[in-house]
DNA sequence: CCGCGATAATACCAATAAAATACCAATAGC
DNA sequence: GCTATTGGTATTTTATTGGTATTATCGCGG
């Protein structure tokens, strides 16, 4: 069943409350959206398909439509087709700037300093064997650190890259990025996956916080320009003294040629 | 049979779907490339035999062959033919395309409905009054909602919105945005702070886990073109069932170190 | 009663995309 | 080099899409 299908099902469901046409339309084209039958990007039937099918006059439909592109969920391009517009979530992957943890702390005042809890070669994990393309016969480096600010512990932060690409944890100075940087492996991309955990004993004790507090727990995956997995990063960090910023802004219709 | 015989019949299976026939030619080769029965580095047929085999317009072919060539997934050189492009580039692609969260959800067939849980009108609280520039004798409109996805909750959505701006909560429909565009109030940016905090009862009861599980916590103020604040947002999610993404972008040498 | 707005329908205009035709330019093979 | 074959491009036609002006109808209040 075709998302346009749906909408006009709904149209049927709703009907006959009295109400006018095209603010029923309206709420079925709505929640069609809201409910993610149709995504961001996604094209709606043309005015006329959808006057015919619902057996109602196009004016009508495109006074419901053109309400909705009034309110910003739907972009119209003539000639072209009915869109739905892209969404606050949408830009916010886009466009998103997360401040950096040392640019915040120095913003706030505050001294950051890092202590290191390990640096080493080791057998990977099935985890870093899978993300970071490893063979069980090849090593991982990995590098672990406590970031403390004012004293005061605020994140674990454990990246695991090749040892084929980083074969001596132990040089790295105070950056990763610039050890990297010098072998010619600059990552020039990174996905991020930010979730909530529950602080295990080790790591509570680390960042001097009771066990079980809530915590921010963000992997981070970063890529080379030939699309290349370079390094492979799970911090911690303490929810109650470390805020994520992101500013986003909200742009044209997007392109999206493809379904 | 060959390869290219297999793309005709791949062809001719899709067809008289009523989609346009370059769409129905790109999605026949790139399902002949994803399924291997034409490898990397392999030569298709020249754009003039895929036409005349096909019965349709050489430039129609082109359309079809140029998005994959856009997308990385073909390669032409002039004078010689079309080969399909090797691994290493197309890797990027497929990780390029992040989804969100409603996007991901809609892709795997879960239904996202939202149940709401307070609409009305208040007397702002300090925090409200700051952050809305209202005064103690102005109203503010309170809108809050769970969100569930396939029945399970996974957020609750507390917003805050000037009486002024937004007189009648009842009336929203199911979006609170268009509902805010189609009186002229449409934001234009935001700005995000996310933390983690342990639930309380209520929320944690609301979202169906125990109370003190980890819950990701995100503020949300947005503005109006003019710069003023329209909307101020509070959510909670469920740490164990919610992923924020977000892709960042590296620029330029010797950054500096990020968290 | 009349006027006025909201609702809805009809008919026509304008922009765009899809597809076809004809011709130009680079490459491979001799 | 020449030539057949390949991709590259410009131009045009047609169908489909949104955009708009005009008119008819209903309901309600002056």
């Amino acid at each position: 069943m075709s998302a346009a299908d749906q909408i006009f099902a709904m149209l049927k469901e709703s009907s006959q409350s009295g109400a006018p046409l095209y603010l029923q339309l309206r709420k079925s084209i709505e929640e069609a959206v809201n409910r993610g039958l149709i995504g961001p990007g996604d094209a709606l039937p043309s005015e006329r398909d959808i006057a015919s099918k619902a057996d109602i006059s196009r004016v009508t439909v495109r006074k419901a439509v053109q309400d909705l592109v009034k309110g910003g969920i739907l972009v119209q391009r003539h000639g072209s087709g009915t869109f739905v517009a892209p969404r606050m979530e949408r830009v916010e992957q886009s466009l998103s700037r997360l401040t950096s943890f040392t640019e915040d702390m120095a913003r706030r005042g505050m001294s950051v300093r890092s202590v290191w809890l390990d640096r080493g070669l080791y057998a990977p994990s099935p985890d870093e064997m899978m993300v970071l393309g490893l063979s069980s016969t090849e090593l991982v480096a990995r590098v672990a650190r406590l970031r403390v600010a004012n004293d005061t512990p605020l994140a674990i932060e454990r990246a695991a890259i090749s040892a084929s690409v980083l074969p001596d944890p132990e040089a790295i100075g105070s950056s990763l990025y610039a050890a990297l940087g010098m072998t010619g492996n600059r990552p020039v991309r990174a996905v991020q996956r930010i979730s909530a955990t529950n602080l295990g004993d080790a790591d509570a004790r680390l960042l001097e916080v009771p066990p079980g507090v809530a915590g921010l727990h963000i992997e981070r995956i970063s890529y080379l320009a030939s699309g290349k997995v370079i390094e492979f990063t799970r911090s911690v960090y303490r929810g109650d003294a470390y805020d994520f910023v992101a500013e986003l802004r909200l742009t044209g219709p997007g392109e999206e040629s493809r379904p």
